[in-house]
DNA sequence: AACTATTTATAAG
DNA sequence: TCTTATAAATAGT
């Protein structure tokens, strides 16, 4: 049967266009922006590079995922806020478990602030030389 | 039988930990970036919001991915590099190609540069405002 | 670069 | 939120 013709259970086929109903427009956003940046963590582990992530709401509210080795050693030193089951598990790799993952910047320390716009920084002065190829080009 | 131990087929489970045989380091790292850049288009459409995705390769190449408005408009407007299948393709809907999506700095025009770096500049400021923030609240 | 078995993400309920 | 059925991503060949 046609997926999109049955009445009950899991996932169904849909086409990637913008979703017009209003709630389920907000739910999407919350569940794919997680799978994001679960998705941004996995790479940036497995390859070990760094990968951020930026996505505004419909409410321009941004989120950001920015997985820096700095970041990281900075968050693992200081008091986590709430990593989950890190006194009772049995493995010792907790430290894959993903509670740092997102991390709206209404929420971030000072430092953490800091981090992430040093990054941003870095980038737009790479982006900055680029346009001054352009600029030698054509004076 | 444990996937870990199967000869043929299908994917295998991994564990997220860094990668440490060269090869397949890079192979998964092309691989699982088209993925996430798919990913940030289809939240990007799908919720009708602005994403952005930067990752720095091992060698510390830059790719990012920008989805805005204003940057479709503005490529689809002009020529593009090499839209796959576009003058043969029998739909009217190759627009959901997704050819631009891949865009290091490096091959970016000076309008795209502008675009992106505008992006940034805008989430700086909101970090900025952060900041500031912190500075009223402990002078 | 293509394939395929499988894992992972996720649309509805 | 939690579950379920399914679509989509992807590890290894």
């Amino acid at each position: 049967m046609d997926s999109s013709l049955r009445s009950g259970g899991g996932r169904r086929k849909i086409p990637i266009v913008k979703i017009e109903k209003k709630e389920a427009g907000g739910l999407t956003f919350s569940k794919r922006r997680q799978g994001l940046f679960k998705k941004a963590s996995d790479l940036s582990v497995l390859c070990g590079v760094d990968v951020a992530v930026l996505a505004l709401s419909e409410a321009e509210n941004p989120y950001c995922y920015a997985f820096t080795p700095s970041l990281i050693r900075r968050i693992l030193s200081t008091s986590p806020p709430a990593p989950p089951s890190s006194s009772s598990s049995s493995s010792s790799d907790n430290v894959d478990e993903l509670w740092w993952e997102e991390e709206p910047i209404e929420r971030m320390s000072l430092d953490e602030l800091r981090v992430f716009r040093g990054q941003l920084a870095r980038e737009m002065q790479s982006i900055e030389a680029e346009e001054e190829g352009f600029s030698r080009s054509r004076p």
